[in-house]
DNA sequence: GGCAGTTGTGTAAGCGCTTCCACCCAGCCG
DNA sequence: CGGCTGGGTGGAAGCGCTTACACAACTGCC
């Protein structure tokens, strides 16, 4: 159904009794066109109900007027906050959006190359697509924005703070007194991989080591799963950790859920974070202390530096990290200020981590 | 950046010696062509990376093997789910899916109207646009499916059980004993329109009647700004509601945040229950009664019928009604089966609405 | 050995639009 | 009053591809 009414320009000429040409020159404002020539194509325009074909316009303008987006998945709030602000500012610049999700899919590359041929440029999320591929789509010349992940030569990076919070989030577990802790979470070579790593290094500027991260899927059911996995009696290490860091809010409630199966109480038996600050994570049952990142900010950044790109505005590739804040609530342990039990109060602590 | 490398398929027919034709058939496989001819073609667009431009394809072909998704939002768990289902079926029928949603955004009309220029047909949420634009579009002989609304002449319907499931939810309620009940969202006409309908029926079967339904908006802040005026003492009605039906998810969790704020104990005081089991709705605490939408399914239904309606396997317009599930937690109130009090047990007490 | 039926290939006509260029014709200046 | 400007317009060349059609070179058959 490409036709658009079926009318095209050469209709609309011929019953404005002009040519292609000012029917076009008239529409698009383009060029001279007396007020009279308007006046008889907008007439024809209206009684043909013509819309310029969309395939017409970009193949003569050599361009598609859309971005692609990829994302690993669309189930969750995370990647839906970021499409959702992604897609904001690139229909204010005019542009459509087509997304891609490539959870359970076979022959990504091919999906992804296919997009780079319906768009004037591209945003990438981290460890969707082999970096091979990415490389090689840049390489055609099409402007790429990666998003939370490592940066690419010659792509853009849009990315939120990961290892300055994760240290502030580790210290302030270590403030609860807290010596064994556990991780969970896959670590995907990006984003969370430099969560850890702060994680990490903060621990172990305080002598504490921490197990391996134990490899979750990024679901509230990985997390039930890695739960009872890390909190057994008797799993992994000898002493059961005192704390649970997830690498996202989804795991960190399903950590929670396996800590009810196994009758522990959250956080007075095992304090648990997460990651994100997705809309559960306020509701949940305890309140989840977690680290909340800009989502939509991050998608709404890369729009624009993507347009930057396609535009030509900018031409060497930059990064900017978005800041992340601390969002501290009842699931990592009572607080003076928040005593934990009573019920929420309207406030949360919040604490900035420094920018990047 | 339409380009595409730059190499278009008269450089490779260039290259390989032979015409574009050839190249054409060689590549798609349409037409016979020799080995050797094809060999020598594959080897020119090995060597000049050559990709066909979806454009020139998609002229040629007179089809964008696009589909649209017009949605009213991104953020919260339910459309992000449904647009998950269709991505990936429309994928997998060789389908890319551009969205477009709507939310605060002026000039919907014409954004919408772009985006039938861009697809072969597309999926429209219920209330997102003004019915006379999708007559409109349909009027061009694009297929469309409305989603999650009432019916529109020419356009497939794809919706979810609502009057009975809200009706069983009602009963459920009125089970307790409660005889006081206020509702809590926007009457918007369609999905959540029927659900009234159904509440309504209920009650009045029972000789109950509940005030209209509170205007607010369809997020967490819009349902804790409505809890605050419906359990406010001395506002609205004389006695407090003893239960609140919440139009989604999202609004109930705002009124439970309000009756905490209130000093009002969930479920003791005011029973609040949701629709569509978000994720949130498990978590949150208490664990949200609800109404489970098979929210990806519906998705996954609409990228069918529309490929259906597209390719012309079927002409007629169709409906389908998903069936919905009620999904008893804590927030309406005790159970015999499920202590409230005690940490969730994993099972949840579900009973099926008949299929409408 | 001539004729119909393959096969493999090229030619060229679109698909619907934008835009460069040429052209015509007022009106204006010198 | 003729040459110039420049506004208004049409012609036509693409943009990159698919595909109907024509055609040549074979095959196999009577």
């Amino acid at each position: 159904m490409v036709k658009d009414d079926g009318a095209t320009i050469y209709a609309v000429a011929q019953r404005a009794g002009v040519s292609i040409a000012t029917v076009s020159r008239a529409l698009r404002g383009t060029g001279p066109v007396s007020a009279t020539t308007r006046e008889k194509v907008l007439k024809a325009v209206a009684e043909l109900r013509f819309t310029p074909s969309r395939l017409g316009v970009s193949l003569a303008e050599g361009r598609h007027a859309a971005n692609g987006m990829v994302l690993p998945d669309l189930s969750g709030p995370y990647f839906a906050e970021v499409l959702l602000g992604y897609e904001e500012v690139a229909s204010e610049l005019g542009r459509s959006v087509i997304v891609l999700s490539t959870r359970g899919r076979e022959m990504v590359n091919d999906l992804v190359r296919d997009l780079a041929g319906r768009v004037d440029g591209m945003v990438v999320f981290g460890r969707t697509v082999e970096d091979a591929v990415v490389r090689e789509i840049i390489g055609t010349g099409m402007p790429v924005v990666v998003l939370a992940s490592d940066a690419i030569d010659g792509a853009d990076l849009v990315a939120s703070e990961n290892v300055e919070s994760a240290r502030a989030l580790a210290v302030h577990l270590l403030g609860h007194g807290h010596t064994r802790f556990a991780l969970a979470g896959r670590d995907d070579g990006g984003d969370v991989s430099q969560r850890w790593q702060g994680v990490r290094q903060a621990l172990a500027a305080h002598g504490v080591e921490a197990a391996e991260p134990y490899p979750c899927e990024y679901t509230v059911e990985g997390g039930q799963e890695a739960g009872h996995a890390i909190l057994r009696p008797g799993s992994r290490s000898a002493a059961r950790p005192q704390a649970v860091i997830c690498a996202d809010d989804q795991i960190a409630l399903g950590v929670i859920l396996a800590a009810e199966d196994l009758g522990l109480a959250v956080p007075h038996d095992v304090a648990v974070t997460g990651w994100d600050d997705i809309m559960a994570a306020r509701h949940a049952r305890p309140a989840l202390t977690t680290v909340r990142q800009p989502m939509r900010a991050l998608g709404a950044r890369a729009a624009r530096a993507l347009d930057e790109l396609i535009t030509g505005t900018r031409t060497t590739p930059a990064a900017q990290v978005l800041p992340t804040t601390l969002v501290v609530r009842a699931s990592c342990g009572p607080h003076p200020q928040t005593p934990p039990t009573a019920p929420s109060s309207q406030e949360e602590m919040c604490r900035d981590t420094p920018p990047a």
